[in-house]
DNA sequence: TATGAATGAGTCTTCATTCAT
DNA sequence: GATGAATGAAGACTCATTCAT
């Protein structure tokens, strides 16, 4: 009468796709109206599910809320992260290897869904000092020191000059993101990527003037 | 008991004083609850008057919140340009007069109710968006410009080596305030002034390593 | 343009008004339908106010419950005291003193708002155990001591042979009382007159066969 | 594993069993938390089986309290019933005798389940007034009469003097269940059995002092 | 003007009940 | 027959806002 594991995957996937749904539909409401304005039948709503679905699966406002968060973050802070996978190692093509790594960090930092978290990480930092702190822990602060890694590392080989590598590197990140909060209005706004690129390649230039071994190459 | 324009006045100084009463109280409401968790009853509360009270001065949650924000981003932006007064303007003592500018604006930056104000603004970027156009060209864009202009004189003055002054605005105090939002969970909590002070130092020392005409000092 | 006090005696007059009629609306629905079915809509239809005017009054569900019981029991209460004014004091005439005293306790017992209260502090006596015990306290406990009292005196006198009055007075009610529970299903159907006054005559023989000083008057 | 009726009869066992354990267990939530507030799920849980088999056994929540409530008030009625035979039937040791039914009684009237199911029938006497009739017919009303035919058989053999058996009956109970229902908060606290021993021995002392046909024995 | 009281709309959450497996 | 998942209906409670005084 049926197919045997292909039916039970069925409603396995069935399952699955109705809760990722559910989270899916969460963020995008979070995200459009805030935490405490998002209403549970918004959710259901955008999800197609009925509101008690919403809570068979994650039980009440507050957890579908750090759920989300936590879920979303942990994409974002994944794809930042592989962005040091094409950090440079050396002198030869410095420049542009930074510039390259800065591109695509401004294209992860404005992510829709990226921005998306932030702003409502912190919108609600009052309500969920807790969340905060988690999600900075397993993202940015794990970023910030792989990254100082890679920094100290073309120090150690002479083509930076860098004394305190943490330090450089939330200035690195400083000076790339710079003002991308501001163009976008924290990520409310849609915004032109040109400009992000040319803030990012600025960034990378005023780093390198400061800590190139020889005034940038 | 009084008479004539004695009463009036006193009676405006009353009404005035009921105003400001309920504006300070929203202030603290909002920022210890946000918008949306805040309640007129709250408000009230703290204010020490009665709901509709709000109702005749402010006339809704809504404006009440423009109001809130718009004045107490004035306030913090008219101390925030203050401190442009003592920015230097010779080369003569130029890192340590930077040093004083820094420190002074992470004074502002991190004074509780400008904190609460960038806060809301933040989390309600969405809803009101207009309210943060407003609140920003009417401070941060006009504070950006004033500082590009002290450093395009310090430019020509032979002092700094700058080609675009409104980029190394921006990229000042991206260096000067970096990690601030970070270390006091946006703002939600206190902050070590020493760590602060430490950032904005560090912040200084990377800029004229950029900028400086002779490596610094 | 107002006639003084009037016009706030009328205002003061509105708002206790609208107390008492959802005090009221609450007991006749909690004693139709129970607590937990009881819903603040149907109390709010039936008082003729909106639903948050309740809150406004009593707080909560839990609070409204236990004005009704305690504001309900305390008159009921005070009905069944004055009884024992006309309660007999001399041997002349003690058996129709008795039957008097015991189809007036009977009027009490059966009157409509008595048995609502007492089902429903049944029914919920595992969900307010307290509310139990305060009622029993302000009331039966009471009574049960005073009508142990004129027992008493009665036996001192003569003309009762009674050892333990608080015993006595114990049985003397659940003589007169007897089956009034079962006649009337709880309280929750009309009861005939006539059978309750017969069990309450036949109530007070047996209390004079066994406690009375010479086999009855 | 194995085939034929066995198989069917283990089955059926289970079934038995599974019906079984439900019942049990929506007793003891009825108990505990009265009807309305019990859910389906407590049920369920308690029962350590999913909520639709407790649909495919009983039907609705509704049914499912029929069901509770009549069963276990039959066990309690029968236990009820058993005292009667060693009620005794002649002059001799007639007092012991009665303390000993009284006794007996009172430990079947303060049986856990016995009280729980009063305590529902009476909460929920205006829900289910059927339900109410049928238990009573089937069991305190068989329960009365028996215990009238052994009063009338003790007073046509002259040791006692009854005219009304049925109305002496109910006395009879009254005086011996007298201040139960108070002692244990209607059963929704434990009690304190030298206590009830106490008001058993002295209704039947009442009892004799009014029927007993020479001051008692 | 300032306020106590009232309210209509909306929020989160729970529950009895039913499908699909 | 037994179950995990889904849902429509309903309930307690809150809030921004408006009258009447």
């Amino acid at each position: 009468m049926s197919v045997g594991d292909t039916e039970k995957s069925t409603s396995d996937r069935g399952r699955l796709d109705k809760r990722r749904a559910i989270v899916e539909a969460a963020l995008r409401v979070f995200a459009r109206v805030g935490y405490a304005q998002a209403s549970l039948d918004m959710i259901a709503a955008e999800a197609g599910v009925a509101k008690p679905t919403i809570y068979n699966h994650l039980g009440s406002k507050e957890n579908l809320f750090r759920h989300v968060m936590t879920e979303t973050a942990a994409r974002a802070n994944g794809k930042t992260m592989e962005v040091l996978e094409s950090f440079p190692v050396e002198a030869d093509g410095l420049r542009p290897g930074l510039e390259d790594v800065a591109g695509k960090l401004v294209a992860c930092y404005t992510d829709e869904q990226s921005q998306a978290v932030r702003r409502l990480l912190y919108a609600e930092a009052v309500r969920f000092p807790d969340l905060f702190d988690q999600v900075r822990a397993s993202g940015p602060d794990q970023f910030i020191e792989a990254l100082a890694g890679r920094l100290a590392r073309l120090a150690n080989a002479g083509h930076l000059r860098i004394e305190d590598p943490v330090r450089a590197a939330n200035q690195f990140i400083a000076l790339v993101y710079e003002e991308l909060p501001t163009l976008s209005t924290f990520g409310s706004r849609p915004l032109d990527s040109r400009d992000a690129e040319k803030v990012a390649v600025a960034g990378v230039d005023t780093f390198l003037r400061a800590f190139g071994s020889s005034g940038g190459s």
